[in-house]
DNA sequence: CCTGTTTATCGTCAGGCAGACGACTATGAT
DNA sequence: ATCATAGTCGTCTGCCTGACGATAAACAGG
């Protein structure tokens, strides 16, 4: 293992954000436009350069606060705390054309935002549904409302997207895209927008009740999905579900 | 999002190993002693600097084949084929004392080599058990064979382990432990040494047997086990388990 | 006020799977 | 021959899930 300090490969190190919440039944994620070459006017994943003196999570909290305003609740998974972890690392000697760039991408889920997307106006930033992000790659000749996304942004979404569908299955993170209080048919809403499956209501109902430290009532009640009152919930201690709540068969 | 070529940060990006094996109903870490400073003659995980035109995996392939001769197969999972994959990286501005280092580390399993390993006298490379390795953070004062790993290497192996430990379960991984052709029995006490706990062999072997495409016989038998003989598979073409094989409660 | 619609919640039932464990088989060692 | 070791096949019971019936509590419109 040779080390000479002043030899070391040049290499930038960024952060790459996949920014995911749930709004209107869709699975969406956030997007900037870029300003500048390569792919300007492209869509792209948020984020930017490691600071020298920052860690790698401080880097993708940073990002996140800068385009969203939205802050990371520190040893989160209380509901409307924001969730924020590490995806993966993606360093292709060529994934950017002006240099050696490795780009640590990190997942966040969020609550549905009832705020527009802070900071900049409204063309530069906004929430698109990961579904037309990612099928823009399928149909080569695609144009509406943006092309495909910027560098390999279309695979670090796909992987950051992958990641919460499971995720989900076994962890109580689907409490990450809910108000602080929510209820048990909101939560079922943000699986079967994640997963883009219908759930049995009766038997979601039975399975996240059911598990303890998952849910705790908060006494309250609210109509506002229509319907009989439903009771309204805040997330509990429980970080994993056992047994986990398995996505249907194909 | 501004871009000045000439002042990003100055990086560097090396790639870590965690490569695991069972070894005499022990799950073992490959270790290095470091010939230099900072933490000379500790152990250490391997890794070293990726190359300025070469991918991250690449950089982990040649870094395993350097210290081990062991060549990863593209698309593993066969049984007998080693497996890579990139587990996390690490970042923290000061893990490094000469400089600011972003660490990739990957995660290899391999099945367990007869020959002592390759490259270098078997003072600077060897298997450790990951019970030593890992409990040697716990006891301040311990020495005896070697003290706690150097960087922060500590806790990658133990992100490492419990990647591995997880992934056996809802996958086939478990087969990259063991060589081309093994027995139930084997790939029990794979699950046995990975977990650290006993299993039912009846029910193991009614699990693994009752998966399709997990195992596939191979005719033969073996009695290199001793005891009554037992038929030989190969790893079947399924990589996930489904349902999983749950590891049994605390 | 009555009725239809929507959402929530409780119950029932059958099938699948896992844990506990009995029984039998086929080797090598003494 | 007997024992120890390991492998393989079955049984039984309890838990969980998927499918689905039934009831409850709100609102909208006639």
């Amino acid at each position: 293992m040779p080390y000479d300090p002043s030899a070391y490969p040049p290499f930038a190190v960024t952060v790459d954000l996949v920014v995911l919440t749930v709004r209107r039944h869709a699975l969406c994620a956030l997007v900037v436009r870029r300003g500048e070459p390569p792919y300007q006017g492209r869509w792209a994943l948020p984020g930017g350069f490691v600071q020298p003196k920052e860690g790698l999570a401080a880097a993708a909290a940073r990002e996140l606060e800068e385009e969203t305003g939205l802050r990371v609740h520190e040893s989160a998974g209380q509901s409307g705390g924001v969730h924020l972890e590490q995806l993966a690392t993606y360093g292709d000697p060529d994934r950017d054309p002006r240099m050696r760039v490795v780009s640590v991408a990190h997942l966040v889920l969020a609550p549905d935002l009832p705020a527009p997307v802070s900071g900049g106006d409204a063309q530069t930033v906004r929430w698109a549904p990961v579904e037309s992000l990612l099928s823009s790659e399928q149909d080569a000749g695609r144009e509406a409302a943006g092309q495909a996304l910027a560098f390999d942004h279309v695979r670090i979404l796909a992987d950051g997207v992958e990641r919460a569908r499971s995720k989900i299955e076994y962890s109580a993170l689907a409490t990450a895209f809910c108000p602080p209080e929510f209820t048990v048919g909101e939560l079922r809403r943000v699986y079967e927008a994640v997963w883009g499956v219908a759930l049995d209501p009766r038997n979601f109902h039975r399975k996240v009740t059911g598990t303890p430290g998952f849910l705790v009532p908060t006494g309250g009640t609210t109509t506002r999905q229509g319907g009989r009152p439903a009771q309204l919930f805040r997330a509990g201690g429980a970080t994993l579900l056992n047994p986990p709540m398995l996505r249907p068969e194909v």
